[in-house]
DNA sequence: AATTCGTGGCG
DNA sequence: TCGCCAAGAAT
């Protein structure tokens, strides 16, 4: 029989392929927390953690967060500070402060009962068409398909597809829906999952140990991590950075807590910016901290040097300490500014850079 | 439609 | 050391 690149197999072999994969993710299905829940919240804060993070990284975050706000209405109780303080560390920091305005939402509009049909679950902030079809298929068991990383890779590497990444989403969306077990929508598309994290990797997929090995066109051309096919991406511009920790006469730190909206949202830190042409460190820190607080300090020692990447910049933090001088400090840049201990600092969320920094105070300290 | 959003692990 | 990429969504 002749198949067609980028095309789905007749009916008869999905038949095949779902019965396999079924039979497959029932002996080698990972076990995993949120897996034999059926509490639409504490699936749906799964789904959430899980966007663009392994479940390695999610694992360590999930039980302390139902823990912590067992109910939903206990989180659309609780402070925003306390929810980004939970979420310290994993990043994509508007996924917490969706989830939080979500839950209000929800208390709001559903009187605290999550909604069961898809066109109000997609409403929710935070939440897009792979997450809707993640959630209502996992607590609801409903014939609603997904198509996150794992999913693209299985299914363009299953029909070899010839197109570019960005403009495949179409096709996939299809292929993920026909392919898509009825019978069985929850399992099904927990065991896709499953086969995209352990055997259809990116880099070395154990195609032997894969349960769809002899229907799969990119196995028989003997390279499948061809696909799927992407545009390489631009290299990351590097932005050298000068922060300031600025100390009072009672030895109090001040620093300031991130707009609501863009990078590292809502999360506190030391107050900084970018060192501009022919500008040194410590002349960079003592201006940026009179734009953004209003204040005159000097700057003093070198504290720590810290190299981090973001998605898609890298930046170099040159922290130096500083007495305050004068002036009383306002929150230009920011939305709220505040003098805290060393032991206040652990209290409040910070980015993981800075958290770096906190830690070389300590160490500093003792 | 193309960007912007964190962090960690891996080759 | 560096680029890739992970249970994507919002704008």
């Amino acid at each position: 029989m002749k198949v067609e690149s980028g095309t789905l197999p007749d009916s008869k072999i999905c038949k095949v392929l779902r019965t396999s994969l079924l039979d497959w993710y029932g002996k080698f299905g990972r076990t995993l927390p949120w897996r034999n829940l059926r509490d639409p919240y504490a699936i749906w804060i799964s789904e959430i953690m899980l966007q663009q993070t392994q479940v390695k990284t999610v694992l360590g975050y999930y039980d302390r967060w139902l823990q912590k706000f067992p109910t939903l209405k206990s989180l659309a109780a609780a402070d925003i500070q306390q929810v980004l303080k939970l979420w310290e560390g994993l990043g994509y920091y508007s996924r917490a402060r969706n989830i939080h305005k979500a839950a209000g939402k929800i208390v709001a509009e559903y009187n605290g009962k999550f909604p069961q049909e898809f066109d109000r679950i997609l409403a929710l902030p935070g939440i897009g068409r792979t997450t809707a079809g993640g959630i209502i298929s996992s607590a609801f068991n409903q014939p609603f398909p997904i198509l996150d990383g794992n999913v693209k890779r299985i299914l363009a590497r299953l029909v070899t597809l010839p197109v570019l990444l960005p403009k495949a989403n179409k096709q996939l969306w299809q292929l993920s829906e026909s392919l898509l077990d009825r019978q069985h929508p929850r399992d099904f598309n927990q065991a896709l999952m499953d086969l995209g994290a352990t055997i259809c990797t990116p880099k070395s997929p154990k195609c032997d140990r894969c349960p769809w090995m002899n229907h799969c066109l990119a196995y028989q051309t003997g390279t499948p991590t061809s696909w799927p096919m992407r545009t390489s991406s631009p290299p990351r511009p590097h932005k050298i950075i000068g922060v300031g920790i600025i100390w009072s006469d009672r030895q109090q730190i001040l620093i300031d807590r991130r707009l609501d909206d863009g990078l590292l949202g809502g999360l506190w830190e030391f107050p900084g910016g970018k060192v501009e042409e022919g500008e040194t460190l410590p002349e960079c820190i003592h201006r940026e901290i009179k734009e953004e607080l209003d204040i005159e300090v000097e700057v003093g020692s070198h504290l720590i040097t810290i190299d981090h990447a973001y998605s898609h910049f890298r930046v170099t933090l040159n922290v130096y300490h500083c007495h305050y001088i004068s002036g009383e400090p306002k929150p230009l840049e920011s939305q709220e500014i505040r003098w805290v201990s060393l032991d206040e600092l652990d209290e409040l969320p910070f980015p993981k850079a800075n958290l770096k920094i906190i830690e070389a105070l300590r160490q500093e300290n003792s």
